[in-house]
DNA sequence: ACTGATGGAATGGTACTACCAATGAAGAGG
DNA sequence: CCTCTTCATTGGTAGTACCATTCCATCAGT
């Protein structure tokens, strides 16, 4: 509390570079899908040096802001939630976020987001669910691809239900629920699933707000439920297992 | 889907130097509060040059995962919400999120959680609300001070409610909400505000579920009519104004 | 006229050096 | 014991050099 000069005047050339990226963007003067200038001519464009611009690039690109190829150039992604997904995981990191946690958020959040959905969907959206629905039974047999398509369904919920805002955070829990699960996955009956999804999409298909509330409720405790019985076998919070290639060091 | 190779094995070094922290704060090789190595230590322990080495500490830092400083060193920061802050701000602009939409997440997700927080609150988290109602009742001739103590109101709620995901998620949120109102702030009535606030922390003070949710939604929805109403009269979407303090370019 | 090979220019990736400003701790002086 | 000075350490920035990749225009062969 005790700042005299106002809170943010001497943030670093990188930060500055990054808010004058901002700027670009909010003002229309990069569009997604644009490209930009080369590193060298962005350089002496803002008038600074090339090693630092990097810094602010690289920030975008961890991001997911920016896409950059070696011998072409740097180019400005269209809105993912991918973006979220860096950042995301340090604060599961950071904050010892536990699997348990983030089932416990999709329990609050997709209910409501089902609901809405179930307002909202056109026969198209019903088609688009349904399609996925036959994506998961091809793949019932491939554990892998069954649980990218049952991610894939939750998301097109989302995307039905309206509402960007949610949609992008909680297919960022998708993201990172999917990486606790890894293991686990191979574990639940594909038809078990499939089964709650089609109830679902059937509440939907009727326009049956409530009842497609309830019955994402009773697929995600169905699906919290059978997932920490597998996971108490596992140890917990630490399954973000990584394998650098780089050399490791301890940290003396 | 036709990647031949397993999805990630080519990264460039400061992509790989990330993944390498990760490992580090996963490992317990690093914790909240402690001290990295000095640059030039750390990239001759990693094995690459002090450039690649800044350019991955810099996307820490302005994620918000560590925290550095000239003269002294870098240190890991605690977990905190703000780390999606930035990401967020780039997905608003890129997705072109407005105003009506943050308030509309806000309204999916809010309800639930007081609902949460009515169902968990212990006396000390009821009397930690009271105190912010009496921050409030304090600064309601201060409009950036009420709103800064309302947002707080919330945020107490948030940790109430139990669920550290939400909880970081819509801090988020209301970060980008701010953000996007501090033109209209002055105009919301700090007396119904607080009237409303006090309603809900009365339905978590009687540990009444629904009515919490209730008085929630109508708290949003009150909100979300009113500043649609002046927000009106300015130039929706384009509100996050920024005063660069660097050499502008054009991007011929 | 068409196709394919080739070479050069442009681009991002990495490394290395040099210097600056801020910080903090050790030492000198009161 | 306190204060001031000094100085080594640390992050911040700039600049240069070189590499590998990609793109594209040029050119040769058909």
């Amino acid at each position: 509390m005790g700042k005299t000069t106002p809170p943010l005047l001497k943030d670093d050339v990188t930060a500055r570079l990054v808010g004058a990226f901002k700027d670009l963007i909010s003002s229309g003067g990069l569009t997604p899908g644009g490209r930009l200038p080369a590193e060298r001519e962005l350089a002496s464009s803002f008038g600074v040096s090339r090693s630092s611009l990097r810094q602010a690039l690289k920030v975008l690109e961890i991001m997911g802001v920016i896409s950059q190829r070696v011998g072409d150039g740097t180019y400005l992604n269209a809105a993912a939630p991918t973006i979220l997904n860096e950042p995301m995981e340090f604060l599961i990191l950071l904050d010892g976020i536990s699997f348990h946690e983030l089932m416990e958020a999709r329990r609050i959040v997709e209910p409501e987001l089902a609901a809405r959905a179930a307002m909202r969907a056109t026969a198209a959206d019903v088609a688009e669910l349904a399609a996925v629905h036959a994506r998961m039974e091809a793949h019932k047999a491939d554990s892998a691809r069954f649980v990218e398509a049952d991610l894939r369904y939750h998301q097109t919920l989302f995307r039905i239900s309206g509402n960007r805002v949610c949609s992008m955070m909680f297919t960022v829990v998708h993201h990172s629920v999917h990486k606790l699960m890894e293991v686990t996955s191979s574990l639940v009956d594909p038809e078990h699933t499939l089964t709650l999804h089609r109830r679902i999409t059937a509440a939907i298909r009727k326009g049956d707000a409530v009842q497609a509330r309830q019955r994402m409720i009773e697929h995600l405790d169905d699906a919290a439920g059978l997932l920490a019985r597998t996971a108490a076998k596992q140890e917990e919070g630490r399954l973000l297992k990584r394998v650098s290639k780089l050399r490791p060091i301890g940290l003396a």
